[in-house]
DNA sequence: GTTCAATTGTTCATTGACATAACAATTCGG
DNA sequence: CCGAATTGTTATGTCAATGAACAATTGAAC
């Protein structure tokens, strides 16, 4: 990445500031940066980037269903299943049925999965360290302050 | 989505709070809401998401080769090629042969791609307004500038 | 109680937004 | 002039997520 061809730098970074002055640009471009730093976290302990946050909430929520899983994490249930069959498949969780409803599964980590996610959410507060570290615990505040309200601004506005 | 079931509201933002203490989780579900706005936006104009910066780089640099908009947009040459063939069938752009290399497209805007351009430009605009309409413009420029340093810090680091 | 509607998890086909690899045509450097 | 590099292109694959349909099960009306 180095020997990336540089003959045209100033009208490079011109049309890049060009293209940054929208700020729903600028926020995909930040999370492919975050996404690619979070991936190399991630894989050598066999998780992605999309297995990362089921396994967090499973995590937190012992014994969660998958619908509300689906809930949580902004996708369909369709997509929760496979996710969860990853996340038993190598172990981490696994699913349980239901005293009274058969149609059910609770969702609990497994003792490897608890060491599992000991692991990840340390390697994955490390990433966010080493990423932000140029910005201070105020701006880091800031941002996360400001993602959410844009985030809960848009979401009222959908109703 | 104002009939959403919510039988169960606490735990669902106890849960959603839980992940959004990940920067990255955050920044994911604001591009989210964003993209699906954006696109809101884009349609009624014949127009998606992933056609408006390269229109937009189009405009601003008439005569750009394919090689040097897939480097300003970041993606790859073969994924520029079925962009540029979408703007092309739209009427909103068009490939030029260029005097001294016969490899290489110029891309320039047609006249009724000017125009698309001035609603697009505009309508996203208004979407950012919209959007964005609880933050000042303090608020504004600082979660830009925060975006920002997050990707040149993320992009050092990859050298 | 029975029956009809709703819920849960699942499968399958599809989409969007990329990446990778190979290729022909063309241009460049020594 | 010839081999290396560049440009656009095609074909193929991947990753994340969606939508539609489905069987099993549960809940509700009455």
């Amino acid at each position: 990445m180095s020997d990336t061809p540089k003959d045209d730098v100033s009208e490079d970074t011109a049309a890049d500031r060009f293209l940054q002055q929208f700020t729903g640009y600028r926020i995909k471009r930040a999370l492919l940066v975050v996404h690619e730093d979070m991936t190399e976290t991630l894989v050598p302990l066999g998780l992605r980037v999309g297995t990362f946050a089921p396994l967090a909430v499973v995590a937190a929520n012992p014994g969660i269903s998958q619908t509300k899983l689906s809930d949580v994490l902004k996708i369909k249930r369709s997509g929760v299943v496979a996710v969860v069959d990853e996340l038993e498949r190598i172990g981490a969780i696994e699913r349980k049925p239901v005293a009274g409803d058969r149609r059910t599964n609770a969702l609990f980590m497994t003792t490897a999965g608890g060491r599992l996610w000991q692991q990840a959410e340390a390697a994955i507060q490390a990433h966010e360290d080493r990423l932000f570290t140029d910005l201070t615990d105020e701006d880091n505040d800031q941002i996360r302050d400001l993602l959410s309200r844009v985030i809960l601004r848009a979401e009222r506005a959908k109703e």
